[in-house]
DNA sequence: CTAGACCTTGACATGATGGCAAGGTCTAGA
DNA sequence: TCTAGACCTTGCCATCATGTCAAGGTCTAG
């Protein structure tokens, strides 16, 4: 099958496909005399696995050690569980700091009264004259 | 002042403060007779708020428009107001979207043995053969 | 005068992805 | 058999905010 098959069946676009083969996370593919990459069910299978991961916010490094545990049989399991919950912790991080800018400008924008007015809370916290401490 | 107290009394790296001017953030400077950038306390204060947004999150063309109103003086703050609260929704979206990654991980790493076994319930999701549906 | 701190521009890298261009290939239909 | 259109190839550029490095000019204190 050729690329755009392999892409659609897969749901990663051919693009990336190329792409992950030359970060090496696909093995290298045969081709037909004309040059086409040729895949078969194993590679698309594979190319699901790395959607899915990326669909779960893993990068292409970390795609790279898990997919080296998967073709591994006697993996022990502990190396997956270490590498997904340090993604969790990861992830934690990155909500936590959208949660406080959100947090914060929610504040803001409450005590901003939107009107034709130009006093504006907002901007006077940006511009760093925020009110006196308490 | 040279670029790099500039720099350092706004917070923003001297990279980034020619970057800002490459981008109309900053308007154009004033040069010495060598070609050094010369800074006002002005501009360090346009700086330090480019900065203080970019800690909220906004992008930089956001950016500009909030500095365009900033200068503003006739600027209603309905619009300011506008800005903040589609960048808290924007916040939130990607905010959602991070928590239902954080979600599914955990939930498959709580499945996860975490032993010296390869069975691993995150490689099987990852591998798309996750248990049938109920 | 000189060492060292500072400035200049410019190029390249990050990470995942999209887009475009120029050219080769394959297939179904006239 | 020819051909249009779909598909493939490689390669370059762009995104976005930021860092790093390099080669060269400038300023200042000793």
């Amino acid at each position: 099958m050729n690329i755009g098959q392999a892409a659609r069946l897969s749901g990663v676009s051919a693009k990336m496909v190329r792409h992950y083969e030359s970060l090496g996370l696909v093995p290298g593919v045969t081709r037909s005399t004309a040059g086409y990459r040729q895949y078969d069910d194993a590679t698309v299978h594979t190319l699901r696995f790395i959607r899915r991961a990326r669909d779960l916010g893993f990068d292409t490094r970390e795609i790279g050690t898990l997919l080296q545990l998967w073709r591994n049989k006697k993996r022990p399991s502990a190396e997956v569980k270490r590498i997904a919950q340090q993604h969790v912790v990861d992830l934690g991080q990155r909500i936590a700091a959208l949660q406080s800018m959100q947090r914060s400008l929610t504040h803001l924008a409450r005590r901003c009264h939107g009107d034709h007015r130009p006093d504006c809370p907002i901007l006077d916290d940006l511009a760093g004259d925020a009110m006196a401490p308490p």
